[in-house]
DNA sequence: TGGTTTACCGAACATTCGGTCAGTTGACAA
DNA sequence: TTGTCAACTGACCGAATGTTCGGTAAACCA
């Protein structure tokens, strides 16, 4: 078994102690709890994640963790919460609902990135969801409601003639927002690319295509 | 929890009685067990299936399942050789080693999408592995070989001037086949598009941009 | 008809699961 | 020095897990 150790993410106010992951003299708090485990649930899948082996990568016993969080489920809940939060606060902005289409749908693909690969954890647990219990159907629903609003976004772009409109609408939605959620399977921060640069990746990609510009 | 119900993908050589998924007056064969475990696993994640629920989901007794294959872990090992050994056969052929690179790199994009259409099940559920066992740990290293192959095909196709030197060809490999993964997320067979006219459509987006042509 | 085999059931197995709880520890305030 | 309390331990619970096994009904063969 490849021991890939507990990544643990930066947290917002925390500044040393890494390897215990706690804060200074004190003990455990949710936060680190949560990004602990998120990172966990990405290794092992959130099935096959044991309380205990949470426990074992935050340093403690089973029974401490149930001190800070209610329980294995309440964990989850949380994390597809960051993810989707996050993705609902972009198409609440007003960027996402003034100017052409084309133009829209471009800031929602590269906001979509910044924060796929800002809240990398949480966007790969959610996008890894079944709908197994009554919080993984719940989250389901609200991914497929901005779902719905990306592809109401194509379906403009398309009837402004801005996207060649010789493919199915839906069909290059999935495509489109596949290529963007297949991100989560290779990316690791740090190394290699930066949110921008992927995104210009991306974009470049499915907007003008691969083969060399004759212009 | 919704009933997606059994989804039982034809297997090779069987033609009446659909709803028990049993031979005529016979009961199970290996076969139907792994086709609609596969099912099962892909709903619920491999993971979180209990044998209970392959009972439920084959309409016998948990001890049933063990009279035709030694145990949960072999079916999954099944399941992950037949996406595999799709994709390595594929390979083998001899139109992805002779012909110019970009050629044979659509070709493979193509009967990569096509492997995936035909063999969707299996090919989703290995996309979904993560190394838990050694069984998986298999199946991730000979994914990681096949991930190479196409890998090089970039290179080569960037090399030869066919695509566009100016994003990093592992950049492009990643988001080139994310794409075509990502379908498993969403295609169901026999409504949409075939497979061949899902394939057009990702070569179209990935190799010519989304935005209309002024040709 | 009798015997053998195929395909299955029901009960039980040891283990692991998520979760609970009474008690201990150690830092800190008074 | 003592009391308080946040933070944690270790033992434990019932339920669920993957798997085994003795038994058996029906189909098949002679």
């Amino acid at each position: 078994m490849p021991e890939t150790a507990s990544q643990a993410s930066s947290s917002a106010a925390s500044g040393a102690a890494r390897p215990p992951a706690r804060r200074r003299g004190r003990g455990l708090d949710p936060e680190s709890v949560l990004s602990i485990a998120v990172g966990v649930f990405n290794e092992r899948g959130y099935d096959g994640t044991s309380m205990e082996d949470l426990a074992k990568a935050l340093g403690v016993t089973k029974s401490a963790i149930y001190y800070h969080v209610p329980g294995k489920e309440e964990l989850l809940a949380r994390a597809l919460d960051r993810a989707l939060d996050g993705l609902f606060a972009m198409v609440a902005d007003e960027r996402a609902a003034s100017g052409s289409a084309i133009d829209r749908l471009e800031w929602v693909v590269r906001q979509s990135v910044r924060i796929l690969v800002e809240r990398l954890p949480y966007v790969t647990l959610l996008l890894r969801v079944r709908g197994n219990s009554g919080t993984e159907q719940a989250a389901l629903e609200r991914r497929r409601e901005f779902d719905r609003f990306v592809s109401g976004l194509v379906g403009e772009a398309v009837a402004e003639g801005a996207i060649r409109a010789d493919v199915d609408p839906g069909l290059v939605t999935r495509l489109l927002f596949g290529t963007v959620n297949s991100i989560t399977e290779w990316y690791r921060p740090g190394r290699g690319a930066s949110a921008d640069d992927l995104a210009d990746a991306l974009l470049s990609m499915t907007f003008d295509g691969l083969r060399p510009h004759p212009a």
